[in-house]
DNA sequence: CTCAGCTGTAACCGCTGTGGTTACATTGTT
DNA sequence: AACAATGTAACCACAGCGGTTACAGCTGAG
């Protein structure tokens, strides 16, 4: 199973907003025509962002922005606020495993370990890069 | 969204495997009581891991052997093994962006650098594990 | 040789999460 | 007051997962 283009989509709209000249207005159906989907898709993510703080939502003509410096914002918040999984569980581990066998016993316990720290070391990746560096690289590309 | 439990039953399996004694009758419905699901869920995955070569099964009361030394295999192939996301593709990205908008016509490969980092991080952990250091750690707690 | 007992697979189900869409109430600026 | 945007609810189609039934195919024990 793929994690979500929630989390792409919702990098996608923050750099619109880092890069957008202040005086511009930036609506939910601009972003939606850079993204290539629907307005109402953007509203609730950006609503995800604004609950994570990430973003200024202002109805009506109020128009969106950043809260934060780009410098400031790193992927792994991005990630988190958008919620791909709920923290600590990337990985699905079978429920209810046998305890009368030694295996089934032990298995969960044995695993858990695991698998939360591979999905740190995944998150500790996103963690390094902040939404200046996507901006600066985006940049570099035109 | 969550990875598989594919995964997590595939490791259960394969420790069932390993510490089983060779005369005794390891069937799929055995493996399904310690794994507490049906017995074509675990049929299902002894033909993934069949494929990639990690057990070899015999029909009839023929039984089912793991190929290699527990030594020798990591979680990652298991991981591998049982496809629970396509190599590289852990995350997905918005498919279609805008071409036509600076950060729409790039983000796209900005991302994917990021993403399969975060990805191969993850499974390096799976990786560096093998399949007798959980044999050891369940029997440990037994 | 037969047959019991196992594997291999196809087919279907209900559930859940995703992304798209319509519709409409709410908000705040002009 | 009017308009142009956001905030949300409701519904849809689609896909993947895990469970289940059913049955064909194989093979070793008797």
């Amino acid at each position: 199973m793929q994690i979500s283009s929630r989390f792409s989509v919702a990098v996608h709209i923050l750099s619109l907003l880092a890069t957008q000249p202040e005086d511009e207005l930036l609506t939910s159906e601009r972003m939606a025509g850079s993204v290539n989907t629907n307005p109402v898709v953007i509203r609730r993510l950006l609503g995800q962002l604004k609950k994570a703080g990430l973003v200024e939502v202002r109805p009506a003509a109020g128009g969106t922005f950043l809260r934060g410096r780009p410098v400031d914002v790193t992927l792994l918040d991005v990630y988190r606020a958008v919620e791909v999984v709920e923290a600590g569980h990337l990985f699905s581990i079978h429920s209810s495993p046998n305890p009368k066998c030694p295996v089934g016993r032990h298995i969960q316990s044995a695993l858990n370990g695991i698998v939360s720290e591979a999905q740190t070391a995944m998150e500790q990746v996103l963690a390094g890069v902040t939404l200046q560096q996507v901006v600066a690289d985006l940049q570099a590309k035109t």
